[in-house]
DNA sequence: AAGTGGTCTAGACCACTAC
DNA sequence: TAGTGGTCTAGACCACTTT
């Protein structure tokens, strides 16, 4: 099965193997779900030490494509559903009256969804600071979200408000009740005109892996919103970490 | 200077030597730029074998906090400078008269800006038909860009167009002219509506690396762009691979 | 009990960089 | 030339899953 290894050239041994591992990947020879041959087949059929064969299997790890278990064996990784994350979920017209847009659109799609929040009450580090146009030291409220669906873990969400503006409000308990923080905001009399949403993916800490339920080889995506209310005051952060084998968000822009 | 290692504990050694060079790397005690120790004084540092060493350095790496290279060390990363993107590039208003929007803007930032471009026609996969509302089969322009700046490779981009509707135009050739293949589909009276654009992020292949000059660790941001003309009709694909630790995308979102 | 992947060691040779 | 990281081997023990 194994194609001829040259093992006089440049390329890496473990290198070669990968890539005719990765080849049986990508063109669904070896379909997703299913198992490799052992590490032990793998070192007869190519004539190659365990450690050769190990790193192989290791660069297609870091690749996202292969997932290994003790005890059970290697596996094509299968592709987790995607959520489609449209810039229009954070229109006025789409607040959800009861629950969040996050729950009610969940179980719109007949999955279950969780979320476990944690609200306390910080000094603004100089960062969000800046960002919340407040002066350094000035405090914050900061909710802190873990969604997750069906059980598995798809997002961590942290939000920054100026304490000020929400201090004995709905915003500071657990539920901040029908259309969530936004809602409040606007029923405060701080009518939102826009969000903006930068964006960027890195690899995670080993903390958000754990805590995202990430397989090696799995970047994050980072959005790092900024709510402004009308009068340009920026009013909101909310700063989410994102499973990127697990969202695609969509984006609406005009060409005017 | 490194702490105990718990032996017997259940965390890997490895993991914990990681542990404790990510400590050092994170809080700046190991400055970006500067060397780790060599191996082989880490071998006797941790009183551990040159592989589990390698190891742990491994690990770092895969989370794009270390470099190496033969001969000369292992070194921590730096941060490369940022590209913002923002939404508004594609704004009507926006477009650069004298050439590109990539190259104008990155030469106005005292940069050298340079992009490759291959173009070729061919059969719409199935994928692009269904995205371009074609029937498969119906041929398409092709536009293969490699932007660089200042010698390094920021993005690559590829864009498809029905053939029927730019055939014989400029957009066939390398250079669109002013204001670039959008302000032709316009003169053409394909007046442009909006835009959406899909993001996700995963990690590259060994080609994308390749060519985008990618450290280990480095996931790729995915942008999938599909422009539409008034009446709602797809006009222009660009699907365009981004090396994440060098962009940054700003998108604006009404609050309506 | 047998088979799997996970960790760790020791030693060898090589290619590259810096001096 | 000396020192660095890159590759490869061989063998050992362990933790886990499957049968």
């Amino acid at each position: 099965m194994p194609e001829a290894l040259d093992r006089k050239g440049d390329r890496a041994l473990y290198l070669q193997i990968a890539d005719q591992l990765r080849e049986q990947v990508v063109t669904g020879k070896l379909a997703p779900g299913s198992r490799l041959p052992s590490e032990h087949s793998l070192m007869a059929a190519y004539d190659a030490s365990r450690d050769t064969v190990r790193k192989a299997i290791g660069v297609l790890k870091a690749e996202g494509r292969l997932d290994s278990e003790r005890g059970r064996g290697v596996t094509v990784r299968t592709a987790p559903p995607v959520e489609r994350l449209g810039s229009d979920r954070l229109a006025r017209k789409h607040r959800k009256a009861g629950k969040g847009a996050y729950l009610a659109d969940l179980e719109a799609s007949g999955r279950t969804a969780e979320i476990a929040v944690t609200v306390s009450t910080e000094k603004a580090s100089r960062e969000v600071a800046a960002r919340l146009g407040l002066k350094a030291g000035e405090r914050v409220l900061v909710r802190s979200r873990r969604m997750l669906a069906d059980g598995q873990p798809l997002q961590l969400a942290v939000s920054y408000l100026p304490l000020e503006l929400v201090k004995g409000t709905q915003i500071e308990q657990h539920d901040t009740g029908p259309g969530g923080t936004y809602a409040r905001l606007e029923e405060m009399g701080h009518r939102l005109d826009r969000f903006e949403e930068r964006v960027t993916a890195r690899m995670p800490s080993p903390d958000e892996a754990k805590s995202l339920d990430l397989g090696p080889g799995t970047p994050v995506i980072l959005v790092a919103r900024t709510a402004y209310a009308v009068g340009n005051r920026p009013v909101e952060l909310c700063d989410t970490t994102m499973a990127a084998d697990r969202y695609e968000l969509l984006y609406e822009i005009s060409a005017q």
